[in-house]
DNA sequence: CTTAGGG
DNA sequence: CCCTAAG
């Protein structure tokens, strides 16, 4: 708040107003020098909220995944560079001080480990390599970690939940029987974890190994990656989130070939995660029509599917295409036998999308289930735990898209739609959507904002002109979000500089979100908090009148920036409704104002203020914007 | 993103 | 304060 000399006007003399309002599109905008926020502390946030819950959870269980690692393993490397599982404080200095978490009793360890080893040496004779086997394990098995601790919340949630993997195409419609009997089934997954009816079976014994950049959360190499910032326009909640950076590559064996990310609707950040929870979301859940929601009462049945609820509007035409093909699986044991050219594809590595966690102030850390980790007594471990879990626990879908277009038809061969063991792999991609619409439900217990479902979307190319973009939009101060388009950097890995790679990016699920909410209502309170409320102290009055006088009424932004820069919990539209309900308590009798009093003299300004602008408008009406003010000219005579 | 208004 | 239509 700035409060500047007090500008006479109407009845002393008005001052020619600082800046002849103009098309907008010629005043400039001011400098948005937003601050650029520290990432690396929220980095090591997330880091500590996630490690400290692996940490716990790594207790007392075993570690080893060494019985279901059939599949074959490619590009390994470095798998064991996080084996260590502690967290070392040093790292909160360092800048790039990576260390890894190992998470027990997950399965993601062996699945998220093995996925980016997923390689195609036998010849798939379907399109959905994705989908094969090696996935599909990799994938469900890790999907459906953690259930068990969710699943008192899952009985609650009607949804449905989508087997990790479904196998030879088989529709992936598993489904949660919201009924008192809820059971959770994954359809079509034959392979680990394939009956969810009971949850709380699935308990990893491979630790999950997280390697930890303060800079960026990074499941490195076969491993998801997280990272967080800030949102600075949020800093009344403690959040968690990702950044675009790109460094999540999925690599295909395949020498020559280049590696280019591509994120078509990396768009969708944290601003738009936010309206779509904070208000988009649960209005749209009602026009659903894939989905029931019944909780409430009767057969609270509820069944939707993927193809169908993520069809339908905004966001993720690629999401929603890829689903479509989501459910297919090729048939990884006829083509083994195969002795045509052989096309490999690993996937080294994938990021979780968007995990967006936002905590109320209000929020009481017990309410919380505080982690003991001392870094983060705020974030709660199981919030971010949930969060993941939430995203995975549902299993993914995978889609197949050559050059940015969903390849929908399963049935023919890579050779047709064009993935050829010749060819270059000119944009091959893949999606992983998360197919269970019941995850976020969880999360909305103690998380107050959920994490919208992601996309993982694991691009391949041959471009060579990668660009790591993430670097400069990250210093652009404060647009991280915005992130999008540009290639993301290569990670050859080092030891493989020819092979290809699949970049995992990351995609947003409007149409997940959507179907979350299972009683709107009840959800909202809990998860969409109001802005705690915050009266205009009477020297916020002051410099608000203050530059309102300066620069009238339409020009909030400015007015903002004027006298309110340094205060984020004010944003232009509440310095604009305040006005309005000063103007208003002038207005009004004083025995009707209430609240903390405010100087009379600066009611009166308000009104006189209000007065001239208002006039001063309607003079203008039709009049050359560029010559507002013509008060010098004709003194608004005095009262 | 901003404005302008209604809720 | 929130939500939205408009620009």
């Amino acid at each position: 708040m700035v409060l500047k000399k007090k500008v006479n006007y109407g009845f002393s003399g008005y001052r020619v107003p600082v800046i002849p309002r103009g098309p907008r599109s010629v005043r400039r905008r001011g400098s948005h020098k937003k601050t650029v926020e520290d990432s690396q502390i929220c980095a090591f946030e997330l880091l500590a909220a996630v490690a400290g819950k692996l940490l716990l959870e790594s207790e007392g269980s075993a570690s080893s995944d060494a019985a279901e690692g059939n599949e074959p393993v490619i590009h390994r490397k470095q798998e064991q560079h996080g084996a260590g599982r502690t967290l070392r404080p040093e790292c909160l200095d360092q800048g790039s001080c990576i260390e890894s978490v190992s998470i027990a009793g997950q399965n993601l360890k062996s699945t998220l480990r093995d996925l980016p080893c997923v390689a195609c040496d036998t010849v798939l004779e379907s399109p959905s390599i994705l989908s094969s086997s090696h996935l599909s394990k990799i994938v469900g098995h890790d999907v459906n970690f953690e259930i068990s601790e969710i699943q008192s919340e899952v009985e609650e949630l009607p949804g449905k939940v989508v087997g990790g993997s479904c196998n030879h195409g088989e529709s992936c419609d598993g489904y949660v029987d919201n009924g008192i009997g809820r059971q959770l089934k994954a359809e079509g997954n034959h392979n680990r974890n394939t009956d969810l009816t009971t949850a709380n079976t699935f308990i990893s014994k491979d630790p999950m190994e997280i390697y930890v950049n303060t800079h960026q959360l990074t499941y490195y190499n076969s491993s998801v990656q997280l990272t967080s910032h800030r949102d600075s326009r949020h800093r009344n909640n403690v959040k968690v989130g990702r950044r675009d950076d790109g460094e999540n590559h999925v690599g295909c064996s395949r020498p020559s070939s280049k590696i280019r990310a591509f994120r078509p609707q990396t768009r969708i950040g944290h601003r738009r995660i936010r309206k779509l929870l904070t208000s988009n979301f649960w209005k749209a859940a009602p026009k659903l029509k894939n989905y029931e929601f019944s909780n409430t009462g009767n057969s609270e049945s509820i069944s939707n599917s993927p193809e169908k609820g993520m069809k339908g509007d905004k966001i993720g035409s690629t999401v929603n295409k890829a689903s479509g093909i989501s459910s297919s699986v090729a048939d990884h044991q006829a083509s083994f036998q195969s002795r045509e050219s052989h096309v490999k594809l690993i996937i080294k590595s994938f990021k979780v999308p968007e995990l967006y966690i936002e905590v109320p102030e209000s929020t009481t850390v017990g309410s919380l289930n505080v982690c003991n980790f001392p870094v983060l007594p705020y974030v709660c471990q199981r919030t971010v735990m949930e969060a993941v879990t939430a995203i995975l626990q549902g299993g993914l879908h995978v889609g197949v898209l050559l050059r940015w277009k969903t390849v929908k038809d399963d049935n023919r061969t890579l050779l047709q739609t064009g993935i050829s063991h010749n060819e270059n792999l000119e944009m091959l991609g893949f999606t992983f959507e998360p197919s269970s619409a019941i995850a976020s439900p969880f999360l909305s217990r103690e998380i107050l904002q959920l994490p919208a479902s992601p996309i993982l979307e694991l691009g391949l190319s041959n471009a060579s002109c990668d660009t790591p973009s993430v670097t400069n939009a990250d210093n652009n101060g404060g647009s991280n979000h915005e992130l999008t388009l540009s290639p993301v950097d290569v990670l050859t890995d080092g030891t493989a500089p020819d092979s290809r790679a699949l970049v995992a990016l990351p995609a947003m699920s409007v149409e997940a979100l959507a179907v979350v909410p299972v009683n709107p209502k009840t959800r909202r309170s809990e998860l969409v908090q109001r802005r705690t409320r915050r009266p205009f102290s009477v020297s916020e009055v002051e410099a608000l009148v203050e530059a309102v006088e300066t620069l009238g009424t339409g020009r909030w932004r400015d007015v903002k920036m004027r006298a309110f820069e340094n205060e984020d919990h004010r944003t232009y539209v509440d310095l604009k409704d305040k006005w309005k309900t000063l103007v208003h308590t002038a207005t009004i009798a004083p025995q009707q104002r209430r609240g903390e009093p405010v100087p009379l003299e600066l009611l009166d300004q308000v009104l006189s203020a209000h007065g001239y602008w208002s006039q001063q408008q309607s003079k203008l009406h039709g009049k050359h914007q560029t010559k507002p003010l013509k008060i010098s000219d004709a003194h608004v005579g005095g009262v």
